[in-house]
DNA sequence: ATTTTTTATTTACGCGCGTAAATTTTATAT
DNA sequence: ATATAAAATTTACGCGCGTAAATAAAAAAT
């Protein structure tokens, strides 16, 4: 008998010896057979390289082993890097993840849950658009598939939710900047669609008020998510008008610092914590690429492998206990300030 | 009857009031159908919302519709943004893709491969790691399920590869480089996993040869796919020997170019191509960020949804062709340089 | 109007597996 | 050694659909 020649777990069975419903159970459980037939099992299985078709798997588990990730634009590496880490550990556990990402469309993110609907995930661990969100959508979603929110909140949707601290971003960044120098101008979108944002506009407020320092807020126009773009069109307007009310600027986050940058470069702004340098900038994130802006970006980071961690924990946890959790839980995690050249 | 209660094609057949293997036939092609036939199962469609198990569906059709799209490292907007592209073009042709990303890692480019075996797919769109890929793993793949290389080539596999001109990137780059300043020193890792980057190098130097220049290549240690910090530590080192031998860098691409930029300016070495700058520095790919570079960087720009299209349509024409084409091609599109201030 | 051809629909069967219930085997207690 | 409990295995059935072959309906030709 050909290597290759096997074509169903009956075939399989009956080559060792056992019964079908027997190799079944080792599949879904290897400790669940006797150790002996559980070894001759393993034999046969390095000797035929037979593997159960998934399509009938799945059509007749009540729960799949899937695992959904939704992620709101992919082209930004700190998407693309949470994604990695999250895979890794549904992996580790057994399932298999499947990743998607809106590409800041809401018509694609409805697309998405649809076609999660379909195969029927285990759970989802999905972070939304935000505001542009069909909120009555995704809440129907989370209705029906065991969902878990990460990176943006939405009140009340999903069974929890997993991000980072805002607050501690700010507080963090303000307190550094306005101890090592002028008090910072907070620099966002006018109309952002990530709900950090806001969270990050309001920490600053308080934070400001907190240090009995003046706020100042700079809204720039512009939708979408090319906020380097965005960042750079904003950052240019308010230096050629020169409107800038302090010499330090705290970005909302770092894709827009970036774009920033860009800007001070071209006018020939000089940027940094040296004396002699006529701005200080400084953001949130830590973006993987925030370490090679010029000036190297000082920033606030993410504890991405915690907000992944936890999220794909509560998952299972949530996934136990048969998609219903008693609470929904909110945790986030605290940032971790990095200091580079920037400011 | 409650507008979910319907739980199988026979039950959605019964209510229309014909049987299953025409609801089936529709599924399949919706035109197959007789209109008036159609227009019934549509009505229903909008009125009950049933649609057919996708598991059992995959599980009988000889081909599923699952497309698999696998990249070497998803955490490099280059290729977040192809698969994106390539994404789009397969659901227009209503398919479902599916997005997996080695992480630069070459057990991961198996297990995905695997993967992707087990849920048989009609075909699979693979950019390879390149020299760290498992070839025999990869050949075999190939040889069973109809795959399109694209990005990097591996001689000989899969049924065609769709990638992008290196000698038209390099050709390009320099003639402008020679033309606007002194001759371009060619900037890259010592070993690169990508192919690409053995083309650009011979291109590099076919090209200073046919202009009758003396051609100059650093090589800089580093392994892995961050790049930028490869780079960045690569420049410093080459910056501080002083051991550049022209003062115009051509960099093999835009992530390496990216940590390049970093470094001078942490050197405080000015780039640009405006008189009084010490260096010029430019590069390959149109990198996502490299308009945002300070100064923004000359470079070659992929035809990214040249690629992704055609990738696309070669798949299909080889799905359709059942598995095999008559020759392996090989297709290439041209870059267009993009003229920046680095250089 | 009748026959032939084409197209659409139905009948009948099978895909590869999960799983509850029945049975057998093994372990534990007496 | 025997009775009892626990665990593993097998029997028997069903999941939701695709599809070849058989049949029926519609269209075209006579």
């Amino acid at each position: 008998m050909d290597v290759d020649d096997i074509k169903n777990m009956d075939e399989f069975a009956s080559i060792i010896g056992v019964s079908r419903p027997t190799v079944s159970k080792y599949f879904y459980d290897a400790d669940s057979v006797r150790p002996n037939t559980r070894k001759k099992i393993e034999e046969a299985l390095k000797k035929y390289n037979y593997r159960p078709n998934i399509y009938a798997i799945n059509q007749n588990r009540k729960l799949t082993k899937n695992i959904g990730i939704v992620v709101p634009y992919l082209a930004d590496p700190f998407f693309a890097e949470i994604a990695r880490f999250l895979e890794q550990r549904i992996i580790d556990l057994g399932f298999t993840p499947s990743l998607f990402s809106a590409h800041g469309d809401t018509e694609i993110e409805k697309t998405i849950l649809e076609t999660l609907r379909s195969i029927r995930p285990a759970g989802v661990l999905l972070a939304p658009l935000g505001r542009p969100s069909d909120k009555s959508h995704i809440k129907k979603f989370c209705g029906d598939v065991p969902t878990i929110l990460f990176d943006s909140n939405i009140e009340g949707m999903g069974e929890a939710f997993i991000g980072s601290d805002n607050i501690s971003f700010v507080s963090q960044t303000v307190e550094y900047l306005s101890r090592t120098g002028s008090s910072p101008t907070f620099f966002e979108m006018r109309n952002p669609a990530n709900p950090n944002a806001n969270k990050r506009r309001n920490a600053y407020l308080s934070m400001m008020r907190r240090l009995n320092l003046e706020p100042h807020i700079v809204k720039i126009e512009g939708t979408g998510w090319a906020f380097e773009e965005i960042g750079r069109e904003g950052a240019l307007k308010v230096l050629r008008e020169n409107s800038l009310p302090t010499n330090t600027i705290l970005c909302s986050n770092d894709r827009l610092a970036i774009g920033f940058l860009s800007a001070c470069h071209e006018l020939g702004i000089s940027v940094g914590r040296k004396a002699g340098s006529e701005l200080r900038v400084a953001s949130h994130d830590d973006h993987p690429y925030s370490k090679f802006t010029c000036p190297a970006l000082t920033t606030a980071a993410h504890d991405y492998e915690s907000v992944a961690s936890y999220s794909v924990e509560t998952l299972f946890k949530l996934i136990e206990s048969g998609g219903r959790l008693d609470e929904r839980e909110e945790k986030l995690f605290s940032a971790r300030l990095i200091m580079r050249d920037s400011a």
